[in-house]
DNA sequence: TATGAATGAGCCTTCATTCAT
DNA sequence: AATGAATGAAGGCTCATTCAT
C-alpha cells in the first residue's frame, strides 16, 4: 500500500508543530502525528530518526522563519525606535501561531529536553539573535545587558501571550513600553 | 510492624521539590522520590492522591513561604524603591533555592500541566500577590499594567536564573533597573 | 490487583527456560513469558532488566545445575572410563531436559548474541570445566586438546539430541566411544 | 530509467553471505543487504520472496560449492585417510570462508528457523552427502554411526572456528585425530 | 499506617514487505 | 526490471498506581 507523499517532511513538521504547541512534547504521541498527518508512524521515522529531533527540527524551522523576518527589519528602517517596535510585533505574531497551525513554543519551557546540546543551541542562537538587534538600537552598548534584554524580552512575549492570549494589542504596547524604558535607544 | 514516620508530608514534599527541580516533572519518577525520602510508594500515595497532586503541592508550598516573606516586606518598610528591590531578591533567591533543595520552578515552564486548573490556580495567585504589591508602590495605578508587571517579571527572574547561574547580582540588578525605569514609583 | 507471588524468580526463570528451549532468543517474547507464567510483564523486569540478561540468567542457572552434578562424579569415583561415561550422562541428560521444563541450549547456537560478554563467559566456563575433567581422565595431558575436546563434545550432544531426539541410548553411546577412542585414559 | 543489474542474484547472494556471516541472521536486515550490494531493497525481493528464503539460498548456494569440492576428492583418490584429511580440510576451508566473504554457517546455529522445512532439508543433504563419503572409507559400514559422524563432524568445525578462529592448523589436526581414532578406516 | 511487589496500558522504535513510479 | 519511500504490526521497556500483607 505504499503511496507517494508530497511534501512529506513539511506535512510532519506542521503537524508536529501543531500537536507539540497544543499538547506538550510528551503529551503529543508519535502516533498522534503520524494519524494527524496521515503518514504512518514508521515513514516518519524516514524523516526524523528519533521523536526528539523531530521536535528539534520544529523548533529549528519555527525559529529560522522569524530570524528571516527580523534581518529584513533592520535591513529597512535606521530608526530605533521602528526597529524595536517592529521587532517585537515579529517575534510576538510568530510566536503566537506559525503558519495558521498553533503556538510556537520557548524552549526554556520544556524541562529536562534543555539538556539536551541542540535545544541548548536553539536558545544561544534565539538569544544572540535578539542581542545583536538591541546592539544596533542601545546607545550603551554592553552584551550582557543586550543578552539579558533578549531573554527576558522573549519570555515575556510567552508568558503574557499565554496568558492574555486575545489581547494582542495591549500586550505588545505594554512589551514596547517596558523595552523602551530602560533602553535609552540611540538618538 | 509498620514503622510511624514523623513528619513523613514534609519528607515527601522535600525530596519531591528537590528532584522534581533537578530533573523535571517527567524524569523526576515516583520510586526516585521513594528511594530519596526512605519512604515507600505505597505511603506517598497516601499523603498525595497522583503524582500530579503531589507536584502541586510542591509549587504551593514553595510560593506560600515566599508569599508570607513577601507580606513582611511591605508590613516593615513605605519606600516604593525599597519594596521593589526587597521584593526582587526575595522571589529571585527563594526561587533560586529552597532550603538548600533545589531550584524552584515556575509552573508555566511544565507545559501539558498548565491546563490543570490547581495549577492555573497556583499561577493566579502568584501573579495577583505581585500585583498587589506593584499597586503600593506605582503612581499610575493599573491592574492590566500591574499583572503585566507580575507576569513578566517572575518569567525574567526564571530565565535569568537559568541563563546565568552564577550571575545572582548581574540578574537582579537588571531586573531592578528593568522594573523600576518601567514603573514611576510613588514619590 | 497486585498479589504476593511465590518464587517469582524461579518460575519466570522456569518459563523462561522452555519458551527460550522451544522458540529461540528472538521468537519467545516477554509478553508469551508473561503469560506463560501468569505474571505481568513489568513484574518480569523486576527482577530481570533487560530480555537479554534474563536469557543470560537461564542459561547461567542451568549449567550451574550442571556444574555441581559433575562435581560429584569425579568426587566420588576414580575410574576414569566411569568418569567419563557418567560425565557424559549428565551432560545428555541435563542438556536434554531441565527439570521436564525443555531442552537445554548451547550459548554458541545464538548467532549474535554470543558477542555478549556474559554469554561468552558462560561458554568460557563450561568448556573449561570440562577441560578440568579431562585433564583428570587422560594420560597425555594437554590444555588445547582438552579445551577443544570439551568444545567438540558439547556441541556433539546438542546436536544429536536435536537430530535423534527419542534415541537417547545410541546417542551416549556413540559419543562415550568417540570420546574414549580419542584419549587414551590413564590406566 | 530502471538500470539494468548484472548478476544481481550473485551479487544479492555474495552480499547476504557477507552479511549473515557477520551478524547473523536478525541482525543481518534487508537495508543492510540492499546497501552492501547498491541494489535496491525492492530488486531483492525480485529475486528472494521472503529474507527467509534468501537466507536459506545463501545456505543451499554454499553448501553446492562444498558439496561439488567433496565430489572431486574421492574420485580423485581411494585412500581412506586421505579422503577423510581432504573431506575435513574441505569442510574447514568452506565453512571458515566464502570467496572471501566471510564465515559459513551450519544451519543448526540458527534456533526458531531450524523449524523452517527448508533448513531441515539442507540439514539433512549435508549430513547424508558426508554420510556416503564415510560409508566409503569405513570397514564397518553403518548407517546411523556414518549420520552421527557427520553430524558431530560439522558441528565440531563449526565450534572450532569459532573458539580458535586462528588456528587452522591445530583445529584441523585435532579434527582428524578425533574422527580417524574413532573408525577404523579400510586398509 | 507503612510497605513495595505486582500490574498492564502505553509509548518509542524497528524492519520485513509492498507497490506506485 | 529496478527503485526506495511508505507501511504498520510487533516488541522491548517504563512507570503511575494499586493492594495484599
Amino acid at each position: 500500500m505504499p503511496k507517494i507523499i508530497k511534501d512529506a517532511e513539511k506535512q510532519i513538521l506542521q503537524s508536529a508543530t501543531e500537536l507539540f504547541g497544543q499538547h506538550g512534547y510528551h503529551s503529543a504521541d508519535m502516533k498522534m502525528i503520524s494519524n494527524k498527518t496521515g503518514i504512518a508512524v514508521g515513514t516518519i521515522y524516514n524523516y526524523f530518526p528519533t521523536k526528539k529531533k523531530l521536535f528539534i527540527s520544529v523548533l529549528e524551522k519555527s525559529w529560522n522563519d522569524t530570524f528571516r523576518k527580523l534581518e529584513d527589519i533592520y535591513l529597512q528602517t535606521d530608526d530605533p525606535a521602528a526597529i524595536l517596535q517592529q521587532t517585537i510585533e515579529v517575534l510576538y505574531s510568530d510566536m503566537e501561531q506559525r503558519t495558521g497551525l498553533g503556538k510556537i513554543f520557548f524552549p526554556s519551557a520544556y524541562e529536562e529536553l534543555l539538556k539536551d546540546p541542540d535545544i541548548i543551541n536553539i536558545n544561544t542562537t534565539i538569544v544572540s539573535t535578539l542581542a545583536d538587534i538591541f546592539s544596533l538600537i542601545r546607545k550603551n552598548n554592553d552584551v550582557n545587558i543586550n543578552n539579558r534584554l533578549a531573554e527576558t524580552l522573549i519570555v515575556s512575549i510567552y508568558v503574557l501571550l499565554t496568558a492574555h492570549p486575545h489581547k494582542k494589542e495591549d500586550n505588545i504596547s505594554f512589551l514596547y513600553k517596558m523595552a523602551s524604558s530602560f533602553m535609552e535607544t540611540k538618538k
